[in-house]
DNA sequence: CTCCTCTCGAACAACCTGTTCAATAATGAA
DNA sequence: TTCATTATTGAACAGGTTGTTCGAGAGGAG
């Protein structure tokens, strides 16, 4: 048995957040409507709602799929030494998290990337010596913005470069600020 | 006469842009129906629809009040002196800017912001001799990206600072990496 | 005062949502 | 294979939203 359920509701599911995703490519997330679902999907109305709360409910569950955000905050390695596996993950799975992050994707998703982000950040700097407080937080905000902003652009096509290429912009950009706030503790 | 227009038009118009203001405050921007519009602004359903062709015109209509992002690409002061000012700005405007680039506003102002945002940025590298190219927009995603996240933070009420604290914190995280840039070249 | 424009409000078709229900089909276990 | 369990179906429904239309009436400009 590959999950725990009936296999009926493991083809539904699927069907389901797969056409969410192929349609966010589509349409963006927005106009999306869930009678669209159920119809790529090829799924009953009643069906949809026995699994589904609403369309959201559908985007979240595709949000498991790409929770690749969960690196252990580490104090030795360069600083955000995370940012290019990162990279590279998003280019891994380039169609899932275009539907969810891009431009076209649900602003929720987006809100719910940063703050996991923001977490990973915060404990890199806080584990390295930044002293807890309101311009550390300031600082982390600017980083999440900044990596946040790269990975729309560049899921939406708006810039062309390798994972290598975003990680040194962002370790140009970001770096040097943040050293000097470590420094400043 | 104030405005070109009969005075039934100017308060129409203004009573929805208003209402909408006051909603986008009250439930978040998507939430708003037209229905809502019309019964808070108090003006008939056709009347609406005679002068914003739906919700997202009203948006745009209220946009142009809060475009404080026009300045010269200036080769001297201090780099990215425009921030500061710009701060102040969304402070004197706090309700309007809250209601559009905060977290229950409109996706497409956001957008909207940040498109302006980046031309003034990428112009003020450009002057101080910075070479176009991708990696100089990339830098410019990045100072965008941090720029706003730190401005939407802020009208959302997750950051208490002053202008000038966000100021320091901006020019902290972002300057030395964008020096670093313009040295480069 | 008079003409012209704007506003009103109701009614409309079209669409979307989320729920219900009885009939049918697929599944997993004995 | 058989059988009880569980999922799916498809249609129908009430309630809400959108954008349009139209004649009647109110308001402003000159």
């Amino acid at each position: 048995m590959s999950g725990n359920t009936d296999r009926r509701v493991r083809r539904t599911r699927q069907a389901i957040q797969r056409a969410l995703v192929e349609l966010i490519l589509e349409k963006g997330y927005e106009p999306v409507t869930v009678t669209d679902l159920i119809n790529r999907a090829d799924v009953g109305r009643s069906t949809f709602y026995a699994h589904f709360a609403d369309k959201q409910a559908v985007l979240f569950a595709n949000l498991d799929e790409v929770a690749f955000l969960h690196p252990a905050p580490s104090a030795d390695g360069p600083l955000f030494g995370f940012s290019l596996a990162m990279f590279e993950h998003v280019q891994e799975q380039r169609r899932l998290v275009r539907a969810l992050l891009g431009r076209r994707g649900g602003q929720m998703v987006i809100a719910h990337g940063e703050q996991l982000l923001q977490a990973v950040i915060r404990d890199e700097l806080l584990a390295r010596g930044g002293r807890a407080g309101a311009s550390l937080d300031l600082v982390v905000t600017c980083a999440v913005g900044a990596f946040m902003a790269l990975v729309r652009k560049w899921v939406d096509g708006e810039i062309d470069a390798t994972p290598a290429e975003l990680d040194a912009a962002f370790h140009t950009t970001i770096t040097p600020g943040a050293r000097a706030l470590l420094a400043r503790a």
